[in-house]
DNA sequence: GCCGTTTTCGGCCCGACTGTTTTCAGTCG
């Protein structure tokens, strides 16, 4: 039987969660296993084979019990537990704790007293007029229950949307706010503040000497559909987008309390207070209340929150509970890289293969971004769909860019390719050719659903080849549209450590491939990491954000970026030998 | 269920809103 994968442990101990807090069981165990699933699914290694050796326990949120059933569970394929609970409550149930504003008590009630065990049972019920029966449910509730199933049925479970969709969004809605009479500032929180790949809804905090007034000129924005206000200094709206929005509106003196809080993330926010609360601060969105001395501190900047609790200031894309508290209190937060600090980028392509654009349009957008350096790494011979460029296309274009090169003053324009990995683990283009090339990008494109050991191996074949500098976009995945295919991360990271090999975070939205947590992990084992924008176009640089966003989620600081050298530094650092 | 500058037992963040209720439980972020 093959081991469990961590994202199907991870699922196993959500699924406890769930039904224990159906159950209802104490709050904190429900907590220790989402905790606990949080852990799993971010480590970076097999969490089965660790539990099975016994030390799963080193995870920070995993101790005997956890490790315990991740043991029965690579062993003999199940939970015990899991089996037990999900013989007591139908599946559709925990469905049902998903919904707005139906939790896990209300649910089971409407379970064991009108026998609702699915949103299309809840419709039903609230249609017949049956919620409202209930003691503790009026009409208000049924209505609004209605409203949530009916909503359910039609679109599913909660979309979550992509950070660059919401991005484009969120900020020109702070732009348009910050033009409003009053407003003082105005500044995106939240998770896309923290540049997670993907997003809920939008939060915005900004200030103003009358919140109340700001608040209802948010309102009035055109690009608003529909406003609610559940509070004075709030207001809650929908984008014609589509896009939800919370806007809070706060006065100056305590704009970094209120960012700091709705930055979050909640993990991060949860480290901090009990961290506080041992040195008897307590911490909220409206200031730091000193427990001796019975004043609440405000604070205009995070800065001044962090400072009261003795500690640096911690970089957004850091709050997420992995350590950054304990860091910043020890004085050993990394420095994070920043886009400004790349050189150049590693992976672009031109209407050789599948870009819009030339060689030379493609360098000028470079240099206009800011880099010295690019190269130019069509898609190789066995692409297809008109996207190939055969070996003697490939021999043309070297000559090609060493003369447009050779015009390009202060910048080097690079030739390389990004060539496929062949299901069988060997590349598409002769040696000799690969080995005149500047820089070999080499990618998975095709044969996504191979089996984890044979896709390991043909990973481990590329990053052994002597001409392969880097692996592209190592995952295939694609967020919210393709998961990433079966293989052994481990032994992807022992190879290319071993052979020098580089691995990419490909910093387009949809990729950010390698993810933050395998990009952690490839720099903890010493392998130099680049980020490319995969540029099909001129204006493909301005994804570079989002690969220095992964990076910096990474914590990883500029050292640990190849491309944040001068071309003649990173060529020096290729694992392969000659050709400089 | 986890965890330890208070600790191997007894805690484990903070507040707002909602709806239904006369003081609060449930849900959410």
């Amino acid at each position: 039987m093959a081991a469990p994968t961590n994202s199907q442990i991870a699922a196993a101990l959500d699924e406890l969660g769930d039904l224990y807090e159906l159950d209802g069981a104490s709050i904190h165990r429900i907590v220790a296993y989402r905790n606990g699933a949080r852990a799993v699914r971010e480590a970076s290694v097999s969490v089965a084979a660790l539990a099975l050796a016994g030390s799963a326990t080193e995870l920070a949120g995993i101790g005997t019990t956890l490790q315990e059933k991740i043991v029965a569970l690579t062993s003999t394929g199940t939970i015990p537990a899991l089996e037990k609970l999900r013989g007591k409550f139908p599946p559709g149930l925990v469905e049902l704790t998903k919904l707005p504003g139906l939790g896990p008590k209300r649910a089971r009630r409407l379970y064991e007293e009108l026998g609702v065990d699915s949103p299309q049972a809840l419709r039903t019920a609230a249609t017949e007029g049956r919620i409202s029966t209930l003691k503790g449910f009026g009409a208000r509730a049924e209505r609004a229950l209605l409203d949530a199933a009916g909503a359910y049925e039609r679109t599913g479970p909660a979309t979550r949307l992509l950070l660059s969709r919401a991005l484009a969004a969120g900020e020109a809605l702070v732009a348009a706010i910050m033009t409003l009479d009053g407003c003082e500032q105005a500044l995106l929180a939240g998770s896309a503040r923290r540049m997670t790949e993907t997003v809920k809804d939008l939060d915005i905090v900004a200030s103003a000497g009358d919140p109340g007034a700001l608040a209802a000129a948010v309102a009035a924005l055109p690009q608003v559909q529909e406003s609610s206000t559940p509070g004075t200094h709030a207001v809650r709206i929908r984008t014609h987008s589509g896009l939800a929005v919370d806007v809070r509106i706060v006065t100056g003196d305590r704009f970094g309390d209120a960012l700091q809080h709705l930055t979050g993330s909640k993990e991060h926010n949860v480290a901090l207070r009990e961290l506080s609360v041992r040195r008897g601060l307590h911490i909220s969105e409206y200031g730091v209340l000193d427990e001796r001395s019975g004043v609440t501190h405000r604070c205009a900047s995070e800065a001044e929150v962090y400072a009261l609790l003795g500690m640096g200031y911690i970089e957004p894309e850091l709050r997420e509970g992995r350590g950054e508290v304990e860091a910043a209190l020890a004085g050993t937060l990394p420095e994070l890289v920043r886009t400004t600090d790349l050189k150049g980028d590693l992976h672009c392509h031109t209407v050789a293969s599948d870009g819009t654009a030339s060689m030379r349009e493609m360098a000028v957008a470079a240099a206009a971004a800011g880099y010295e350096y690019l190269v130019i790494t069509d898609h190789s011979a066995s692409m297809g769909f008109g996207a190939d460029v055969c070996a003697d296309e490939l021999r043309a274009q070297i000559e090609r860019a060493r003369e447009l090169d050779a015009t390009l003053d202060g910048f080097r324009l690079l030739i390389g390719s990004e060539v496929n990995i062949l299901p069988d683990g060997g590349l598409d283009y002769p040696d000799e050719l690969l080995a005149e090339l500047d820089w070999v990008v080499a990618s998975v494109h095709t044969s996504f659903r191979m089996p984890a050991a044979a896709m390991t191996a043909r990973i481990v074949a590329a990053i052994e080849h002597p001409s392969v500098d880097c692996i592209g976009h190592l995952s295939g995945r694609k967020i919210l549209e393709r998961e990433p295919y079966d293989f052994d991360l481990e032994r992807v990271l022992e190879a290319a450590a071993r052979t020098g090999t580089m691995l990419e975070i490909n910093a387009n939205p949809e990729r950010r491939d390698l993810n933050e947590h395998h990009a952690r992990a490839a720099a903890q084992a010493g392998i130099p990491l680049v980020i490319n924008c995969d540029a099909h176009r001129p204006g493909g640089f301005e994804v570079a954000r989002y690969g220095i966003a992964t990076a910096r989620r990474a914590w990883l600081t500029p050292a640990q970026i190849a491309n944040t050298l001068p071309w003649p530094e990173l060529a020096a650092l290729r694992g392969r030998r000659g050709c400089a």
